[in-house]
DNA sequence: TTGTAAGCGTTATCAT
DNA sequence: ATGATAACGCTTACAA
């Protein structure tokens, strides 16, 4: 019923407790005699060290934190998968954290898992905990930012280059003949939405295109305000004969609406996501998208973060930025 | 840069750490004078209790770990993330485990858990684990089966009725006027895959269809295989009218296969996948699915997790085994 | 009300 | 080669 611990163990072998811990660890001197005892008293208990022990005796807990928005999503899981594929080959664990964008579930995180001595972080951040980071970055927290950079932390930075991707995106959309080019952006704020926003503007304008307020919908990442704003724009006397779709989930709820009202794609309407999720090759029509490497980022951040993780303890070493272009992925919906 | 402690607080304060435990822990008796002292050197000192030494002291370690599959698919992000809603409700931590089937994998995860010390374990066990974890709980780990259940092991067991949910799709196609009706199964040996295989047999039977050895392709849960076994079904002089898919990833892979032979769907061919993704609306045509409540899942399987740790410290409880039933919904591509 | 001290299960530094 | 023993940071029983 209860662990077993060394000191149990040692007794067992009729041995000493710092006998026991040198044979299972393997390191000063012992005599194979020992060895064998403590090995055949291991066995015979079916003893397991316990981690917490160790983990408070030593320095590290082998576990990481990840914050991300929520792993109800397209980009998550694959991402997270990524994270722990490689965690896990170095014996990380990863403890998930989800923060739905919200600040103060964020902070509440960032404590819990400051206060559970994880070795490290990697976080997708909302403005609001910039200066949380900061603070725990100062005090000596190893900590990977992914999707979103902050502003003044010099720490590993895995990011998409969101800008180009979605300039491409309405580039090619505008190559295809089309004016009045509608956006469904990110929830307001985030860098990542933004970046977007900055891409699409930055396309129009270099083709003389005059940005339409009428044509920006203000979006959350949320399917239903997706689902909305094209039935807003549909509703226009100047409909658009484009839209693009800032990421994969409000790109379900675009397509919903846009079948409900039987408008033909791309016929009476093009469209364009970014983010390419499973789904696109078999969606109705199949679906052109910005594809982004989302498992590349997940074990880069992985990667940098175990890096850190060794520069804590060794010396510091200068933190990689990295931004990943995304590419084209052209199908049959524009 | 180093994590203050209770001593270094107490000292600060010019009290004992004895003192300093009893008033951030609000037990015993302290004035109220101490309890102001106590609170301003947290304040100054930024103090923050550390949970491993409270761990190693006390009995639990609030995180429980969480064995699927893989997180990288439609069903366990939903999943997961409801059981990340109940559990940090209670102030409880995830750990989240990809084992991919692989007992190997599942095993040394199992065993790291243990180790950790973690609070309990939410699992979708492979058949070749079941002995492990009935050793687990022997010892005395709350643990809570998902998806599948163990005989013999008389923990909470949350699953889906997959027999009767495949049974109601494959009646449903037969209705339809389809006698020859294929399968595409999920790996060998998993209890989900069996019992969907179970219903679509039943109701083949039910119905006088024999079974044919032709129409039976067996898949792995992952997409090339149905890609692959669609290729094949198709290749069969004597096609089948109607496929049943037997999950989500899966149903992905016959509907590309089918879309790039051009096979009109469902005059040609109809097609009914068991879960049901987001995509499902979008999909060409909009995909009939057998739907199970993956959230409710989540929600059930902690809070029964919950329920257990409790039991552990108090006593025991009978196990609580519910059987979700899964709906059809029929949408356009049967 | 307050302080002291004994654990919790390890690791690692001393002596021996 | 081996055994005591002092941490690690906390909780809590026991004294004062």
């Amino acid at each position: 019923m209860k662990k077993p611990t060394l000191k149990e163990v040692a007794k067992e072998a009729g041995l000493s407790v710092g006998m026991a811990s040198r044979v299972l660890n393997g390191y000063g001197g012992f005599s194979e005699e020992s060895r064998k005892k403590i090995l055949e008293a291991v066995e015979k208990l079916d003893y397991r060290p316990n981690t917490i022990a160790r983990a408070l005796k030593g320095k590290h807990t082998k576990a990481i934190g990840v914050l991300i928005s929520t792993i109800a999503s397209v980009f998550s899981p694959t991402l997270v998968r990524a994270i722990e594929d490689v965690g896990s080959r170095s014996g990380y664990h990863l403890i998930l954290c989800n923060t739905d964008e919200d600040p103060t579930k964020e902070q509440e995180y960032l404590a819990a898992l400051y206060e559970r001595n994880v070795d490290g972080l990697i976080v997708s951040p909302s403005p609001k905990i910039h200066n949380y980071l900061k603070k725990m970055v100062k005090g000596g927290m190893p900590l990977v930012l992914i999707d979103r950079s902050v502003h003044g932390l010099n720490v590993p930075t895995i990011t998409v280059d969101n800008e180009i991707g979605a300039y491409k995106a309405v580039t090619y959309l505008i190559s295809q003949g089309h004016k009045r080019i509608a956006i469904i952006t990110g929830l307001k704020g985030i860098m990542t939405s933004e970046h977007r926003f900055a891409g699409y503007k930055k396309a129009l304008e270099e083709n003389g295109i005059p940005l339409d307020e009428n044509l920006i919908q203000v979006g959350d990442f949320r399917r239903d305000k997706a689902y909305d704003a094209v039935g807003r724009l549909l509703d226009q006397k100047k409909r658009p004969t484009a839209i693009f779709v800032s990421n994969e989930t409000m790109s379900l709820g675009a397509l919903l609406a846009l079948e409900e009202r039987g408008v033909k794609i791309p016929e009476q309407l093009s469209i364009i996501g970014f983010g390419d999720p499973d789904w696109a090759p078999i969606a109705n029509p199949p679906f052109s998208t910005v594809r982004q490497p989302t498992y590349a980022i997940g074990t880069l951040a992985c990667e940098n973060l175990l890096r850190e993780i060794m520069a804590a303890e060794r010396g510091k070493i200068p933190a990689e930025n990295i931004c990943m272009k995304p590419d084209l992925v052209i199908r049959k919906s524009c």
